[in-house]
DNA sequence: TTCCCATATGTATAATTATTCAAATTATTT
DNA sequence: AAATAATTTGAATAATTATACATATGGGAA
């Protein structure tokens, strides 16, 4: 035994790729790839991931993993929020660092609300450049981020 | 104990304006309103409002009603939605152009939602490349993406 | 009305899932 | 390394949820 982690991997993938609708039918389908373990254990590991119970025309209920939904549920604000690592500042310009991917997306947001602290973005794949206007400090920076993304707030205090 | 309407309607509302984890938890406020019931008919209710039980971080798991998603949804397709200004095709490739910093997160969605008609997505900052499928056409295309967001559909008719 | 038939519900129980407790394993500190 | 703490797991069991079966209720059809 040992191998929680190689465990959770199989039962995500089993969720997401087949329609299980108890612990035991999971159980079963990990016994398969020859990882044994209890219905107790397999409770635990659900609950560590979050799993779902969903209502399903075909087999009543099915395991679901949470994510599956909150792509799609995602506000643009969570959206930014995901992909938002860290702010810098340096010679009076803020260097945001994104996830790969994220960061034209970001700036676009930081563009259309237009705050007055900001005078435009400059962005490539994940780093934005923030060019401030004159006399506007670090915080009121990260203040009028927060104020564009408030999912932001968290990581940045 | 002819008012099943009621209960139903009873049912729902208490579990979009409470946590409950519990058929039993929410047989007693059923209680305090008067109706009376047992357990075996709240498990049928909850199966015929197809009623799902998902994590929650206060309460381990709570009750929530099937659409909740729905109306959430809409805010990631109107953001993407909002993004969006065209679609062409030139050689069984689809090119679809975006506001500026839009590509790649309405891209993400389209990759999510992982529609069989399309292979893959590449997206730049205010376009992106759709690779459909062999033996796709042009308005496969547009009816899927109007499936992964249905905020484009009247941009697409 | 009387007889069906479909639906709704309760009781008892089966099936499923969560948890307690102890043992084993793994990680951390001294 | 030894000692200690933290984590993981299984067995047994508790708690929760679903269902088989019986009974009741209400709505047509004859």
């Amino acid at each position: 035994m040992g191998n929680r982690t190689e465990r959770l991997l199989a039962i995500k993938e089993l969720i997401t790729t087949k329609k299980i609708s108890s612990q035991e039918e999971l159980l079963n389908l990990l016994e398969e790839r020859n990882l044994n373990y209890t219905q107790a254990t397999l409770s635990r590991d659900l609950k560590f991931l979050k799993v779902n119970k969903i209502s399903d025309p075909e087999k009543g209920y099915i395991y679901e993993l949470p994510d599956q939904h909150a792509v799609i549920n995602e506000t643009a604000g969570n959206f930014a929020a995901r992909g938002f690592i860290s702010i810098q500042f340096a010679n009076h310009l803020g260097i945001i660092k994104t996830m790969p991917g994220y960061a034209s997306s970001i700036a676009s947001l930081v563009d259309e609300a237009d705050p007055f602290e900001i005078v435009g973005t400059i962005a490539g794949d994940d780093t934005i450049l923030i060019i401030p206007h004159d006399n506007v400090s670090e915080s009121d920076i990260i203040n009028a981020l927060v104020l564009i993304i408030p999912e932001l707030k968290e990581k940045l205090s």
